[in-house]
DNA sequence: CGAAGTCTTGAAAAATTTCAATTCCGGTGG
DNA sequence: CCACCGGAATTGAAATTTTTCAAGACTTCG
């Protein structure tokens, strides 16, 4: 199964191997663990790592369906295009996570890698079997289903009614949550640039900027470099992001 | 079961006995058609039919989560509500789908009627019991969070990307079809207010209106009265949806 | 038939985008 | 090791869009 990865991605990815899910890093985190030892094993058989370059196109819209991905390093994004290039940027995927568990024949978004990034690939057709032989896997599942249509609803929220620093604020505290980040810890890593921001929460990159930048002179953050930020006042964050958490 | 409900919205809905399923004008559409008929009995006896009133509150926000609910006439909105009162209606649930398979525990959003409403609520205990038991009611309610996160990807690139007319044709032929509108009938109704609409689309009732007008002045639509809009150019309105279509 | 609420329309205000220019940063090659 | 190049980010000013504020028309329903 890893020739038409090859194919595909020649340039931006390569297949791993050999694999050890039981070293796996997000072993606890992915979906994998929702598996009794036996379906662990069946799923093992279906599985390749890939390794993608900061960029590469894992799936693209339109495409057929053929595999499901689970995350183990790096950031994917998933996004759809308009035929005149507006772009939005459904969600940012962390390691743990799953992309593609929707029973589509055609991928509705690409999935496209933010940073260099390692990701397993499944056979849909051999999920599709575990879901049918493992219910706790479906349960799963429709768990992690219910939760990411919470998420898409905030996101909905977000997008009709904040203000341009009020996403922001939510943006910043939700990826501090899904990256773990305590909260003690005021410093955090940005790997998506200022037009992945912007594509993501509906506004443009000199939007996002200008925002930022009203957080720095409001003493909410400092802003050491694009790529990194620190929370200098949690709760003047917190109170901008409220309406969302 | 049925004291809480008359509790709770004693002068907006009333129980309805008897129920016969097996009547069920939306059987095929619900999520009832999944069981196998000695489930089906289990369902029934979980389940109480409510009739109520227009803008009637089936659930509140914040409410802990006893019951799902299937509708079975008239239409629903989905509402999450900022302290300040910006709002956002999530989704309008025609007849045939469904509310809650979230396993939260609270309520993420109201659940209002638009207009008179009839809905059949279950006791979250049973649908668990249920999807416990029987695989394929789980399958069912699996595909479905898949289409609900779609449209709600949907939702989020029209919100985040698409010009307020481009909104609404795109709301238009989605209601349309939701609504099971065959194409070459131009007519359609338009349940829920103004209000609901800019809610919907994250826009004012102001901008709403004036789209309305915009598309009336092209000449895409008709509109003899608020509530009814008749469709006099498909390509035009199809044209300017096609973002989302 | 009348009152209340809804919808539409207009004009002013505010916000965001667009366009344009400058700065900054990381990577590359001398 | 440092200077330079190119893409990314920031900043400013003008233009556009949408909202806000305000008023009037229209339904809808009691």
């Amino acid at each position: 199964m890893t020739s038409q990865f090859t194919a595909r991605c020649r340039q931006h990815s390569r297949s791993v191997e050999p694999l050890d899910c039981a070293r796996c890093s997000v072993r606890d985190l992915a979906v994998c663990a929702a598996l009794p030892p036996p379906a662990a094993d069946a799923l093992e058989r279906h599985v390749t790592s890939l390794e993608l370059q900061a960029n590469a196109e894992l799936a693209r819209a339109g495409q057929p369906c053929r595999h499901a991905y689970s995350v183990t390093s790096g950031m994917l994004r998933l996004v759809r295009t308009l035929a005149d290039a507006r772009r939005q940027v459904v969600a940012f995927v962390l390691p743990g996570h799953f992309v593609g568990l929707s029973e589509h024949a055609v991928h509705r978004h690409g999935v496209e890698a933010v940073v260099p990034s390692r990701v397993c690939a499944f056979e849909i057709d051999g999920i599709r079997d575990l879901r049918e032989r493992f219910p706790a896997f479906e349960h799963t599942l429709l768990d992690r289903a219910c939760r990411e249509l919470d998420d898409a609803h905030d996101a909905m929220l977000l997008l009709a009614r904040l203000s341009p620093p009020e996403r922001l604020a939510s943006f910043l505290v939700r990826l501090r949550r899904q990256m773990s980040i305590p909260a003690h810890d005021p410093r955090m890593a940005l790997p998506m640039g200022r037009g992945d921001i912007a594509d993501h929460l509906g506004l443009t990159v000199e939007t996002v900027s200008r925002s930022f930048t009203r957080l720095r002179e409001q003493g909410v953050i400092a802003l050491p470099d694009p790529h990194h930020v620190e929370i200098l006042d949690p709760a003047a964050l917190h109170e901008l992001a409220s309406a969302l958490h």
